[in-house]
DNA sequence: GCCTAGGTCCCGTTC
DNA sequence: GAACGGGGCCTAGGC
């Protein structure tokens, strides 16, 4: 591939010619292959997908992916820091490999239709509208929370777990804030509940969950372990 | 694109020519179109993508992806049901847009690299060694959670939420049995505590997390709430 | 390395 | 549609 060039094809490449296509690209091209195969994976589990046409992508962090024709997620994967080996047999056949946890993909592959590998540099991505900021609006805007709140520790660490927000109210008791970019539900409850458990044994102490809405049951079971619901209105700022 | 042919690809074809092959296979084919862009996204949250090269997959069900040079997930997407519009103007705008919640993707193109419209006929998916697995293998051989145990309701659903094995142990004591495929951590412990505490409102109940291992600070806490933690084998079957 | 918790989580299932 | 919980979750941040 020249220095100009973007991308390079191969149709129908035969399976040596794949192998040292991937050899070459590997380490510097994402690499995008079309092909009939059958995936086995092993490792925290085990899977099997049968023969059919699928898309394997192949970064050059290592990262693995075999899309099929529907959904967001791929039908096998391994994540970035994985190895790629191939073998020439009846079929060709790739193998990914992962240490921690050790877990292993073998493609079985067919037929290829297309290979391309791709010389992507990608962009700077940023992105709005986190937890992370809500905590942040509170602590520059302490009252958006409530009259005479003081902030004190973002991420106070416990052993029951790590509290968004650890602050104190206007008559000096501490008070413990979880926040919720999106419903709350039961499960942030029991979260703010466990951390209230652990400072209630040393302190008189509130907790209050801050989201924008809350499932009908997480607010009866708020409202029955006496902790606070405070609805964030994301025009708050 | 013929009836034999499993693909079609397209090398730095126009704005018009893209547009055209779009709305020709967006239907029954995944598109897979390497390009210059950067991406608007606004829904949940809201994010920037500057100009770079990214991938951008297109599925017939719906779902986008638009992948950078790492990690395992897009850097952006829509999940499968999204619509696609193409708009040309001096670049070339693609906009995808989902209803529940209401999102929308831009992304505006400055140049094509290539366009491949594939015909993707995935194979059959099978996975084991799942949660739901765990729990099939106690309900049939109820003594390896513990002698004597009798399962007596899967899923038992409660405004606390829903209880992934109920039974009852030698003595007649209600047991609530939690399980993890991996290792326990606090999230699972409050979960099985906020069950207990409905049940117990009613009768005496124990709780049991069954895991392959769990944390220390989750081993803490199941101890200090008076809960029982029981060692999965995985080979016990 | 372990552990905690968020995520535009996605996804299946159940009501 | 709403809600609950699993996932080979992945990913980031602390320690």
């Amino acid at each position: 591939m020249s220095f100009l060039e973007k991308y390079l094809v191969k149709h129908n490449p035969s399976f040596e010619s794949l192998q040292e296509f991937i050899s070459n690209y590997q380490n510097t091209h994402m690499l995008i292959i079309f092909v009939s195969c059958k995936v086995f994976y092993t490792g925290r589990a085990k899977s099997t997908l049968s023969w059919g046409d699928h898309l394997i992508i192949r970064k050059k962090d290592g990262t693995l992916l075999i899309h099929g024709s529907n959904k967001r997620e791929p039908i096998n994967w391994q994540p970035p820091g994985s190895s790629l080996k191939s073998k020439c047999r009846r079929n060709l056949i790739l193998i990914s490999r992962r240490r921690h946890p050790k877990e292993e993909i073998k493609i079985v592959i067919s037929k290829i239709y297309f290979a391309v590998a791709v010389d992507c540099r990608e962009g700077k991505f940023q992105i709005l509208g986190t937890e992370n900021q809500m905590v942040q609006q509170v602590i520059a805007k302490p009252y958006l929370l409530e009259e005479g709140f003081t902030p004190l520790k973002r991420e106070f660490q416990t052993p029951y777990g790590n509290i968004d927000l650890l602050g104190k109210d206007k008559k000096g008791t501490f008070v413990i804030v979880e926040f919720k970019r999106g419903k709350a539900q039961l499960s942030a409850v029991s979260q703010l509940k466990r951390y209230v458990e652990y400072l209630q044994k040393k302190h008189p102490v509130r907790g209050i969950l801050v989201a924008p809405g809350i499932t009908k049951s997480a607010e009866e079971l708020i409202k029955k372990w006496g902790l606070e619901f405070k609805k964030w209105l994301s025009k708050a700022s």
